[in-house]
DNA sequence: AAAGTGTTTCCTGGTT
DNA sequence: CAACCAGGAAACACTT
């Protein structure tokens, strides 16, 4: 049990950490802090990774092959971030190519543009080339940042999760806030968020700390600027799902948030992010092939056939608004989400049982045996 | 620039 | 009664 908390915790902090760096969008350039040792987790666990700035690392996870011009001087960056290199050196005009000109480069091509920094360039590419071709999702990143923070969390758990477990508003509005005024605020959710789990389904539908109104997708609690979150949290803005529901008749659908300008101009440049095969019923997928993971969380009910069941929804739905940068999300919204994939047969329905559904035949990567490919 | 896709948000009504 | 389930509608973010 508490092993579950702490699996949980981790998960969302990984989640949290990992989409978080995309905050750091519209940081001025960080100086390269501490990062200790390994880069991949690095990428992730520490948001202040100066990197592309944009996104975790929109290399990660495609073929450099398949690289367009920008995530090659992300991946170029990183590199020269990663080593500590002198970007002085580099002739950035030669750095103009796409990943499958990179990839025709011959090391001494390299050495030229980057000097020293060639060679290492051109091994990582080899490296990257083979490991991202079995690299579907991120869930060996997952692991990775389990191993590591799996012992730091072995002390802050505690603290962490009783956090939760008092869900206290006020805790929670603090480690709300905590984050706003630092996106790079380390586990962020994953400190608050699981435990919910414990109220999560209590608190369902106010529940949602919505202190920034959020804003799906993009990179977006930096759309928000703080002032704007204040007014939202504190007197609700569009407040559509606090409490004044009497209030006016609402708009059907979905409710319009921030201007496409304030959004653009925030975002400042082409943060252009490939959702990149992060659906939802792939994200639903990940956690549950991951039996280390998803514990507590969902489960398999029937593995050859694909059923599984919530047993945490909400806690499911917040770490799947966390990845969409959206912590408004509940299970009511995402089980309507899943409901739209009977019909593409991505689902198929079960009736009769509550937080059960089943992989229908359009749905892939579940499978025992294709799961066992992909890991090795 | 318009269409298409995949949600997200809301809502009404029914079921467990 | 709360928590779910079903779907219709419409808005939205992105990609093509």
């Amino acid at each position: 049990m508490a092993a579950t908390c702490e699996i949980s915790n981790v998960f969302s902090n990984y989640f949290s950490t990992m989409y978080s760096s995309e905050d750091s969008a519209q940081t001025p350039v960080t100086p390269a802090a501490t990062f200790g040792a390994d880069d991949l987790v690095l990428t992730l666990s520490n948001p202040q990774m100066p990197l592309e700035g944009t996104e975790k690392a929109s290399w990660l996870g495609e073929q450099p092959q398949f690289w367009s011009k920008a995530q090659v001087l992300d991946w170029i960056s990183y590199q020269v971030e990663k080593n500590k290199y002198d970007a002085s050196s580099i002739d950035f005009s030669r750095c103009d190519m796409d990943g499958a000109a990179l990839c025709s480069c011959a090391p001494e091509e390299l050495r030229l543009v980057f000097g020293p920094l060639g060679d290492q360039l051109y091994s990582q590419l080899w490296d990257l080339s083979e490991s991202t071709s079995s690299f579907p999702d991120e869930l060996s990143w997952i692991i990775e940042l389990l191993e590591k923070d799996s012992m730091a969390f072995q002390d802050t758990v505690g603290d962490a999760s009783s956090f939760g477990e008092q869900g206290s508003p006020f805790v929670q509005e603090m480690l709300d806030d905590s984050r706003q005024a630092s996106p790079y605020y380390p586990g962020s959710y994953g400190a608050g968020a699981p435990s919910p789990g414990s109220s999560d389904v209590s608190t369902t539908g106010t529940g949602t700390p919505q202190s920034s109104h959020s804003s799906d997708s993009g990179g977006s609690d930096v759309d928000l600027d703080p002032t704007d979150s204040k007014l939202f949290s504190s007197d609700g803005f569009p407040d559509y799902k606090k409490g004044d529901p009497k209030h006016g008749k609402r708009k059907r659908g979905r409710p319009r948030k921030l201007s496409k300008e304030s959004r653009e101009c925030l975002e400042g440049k082409k943060s252009k992010h490939a959702p990149r095969g992060t659906h939802l019923w792939e994200f639903i997928r990940d956690i549950l092939i991951n039996p280390e993971l998803n514990e507590g969380l969902m489960k398999w009910e029937n593995r050859q056939e694909g059923v599984f069941k919530f047993l945490r929804s909400e806690a499911v739905a917040q770490l799947w608004g966390q990845k969409k940068k959206n912590n408004s999300m509940t299970y009511e919204k995402l089980s309507r989400a899943m409901r739209y994939y009977y019909k593409r047969e991505i689902l198929e329905r079960v009736d009769g049982r509550r937080l059960v559904y089943k992989f229908g035949k359009n749905s892939s990567g579940w499978k025992e045996d294709e799961v066992a490919s992909s890991r090795d």
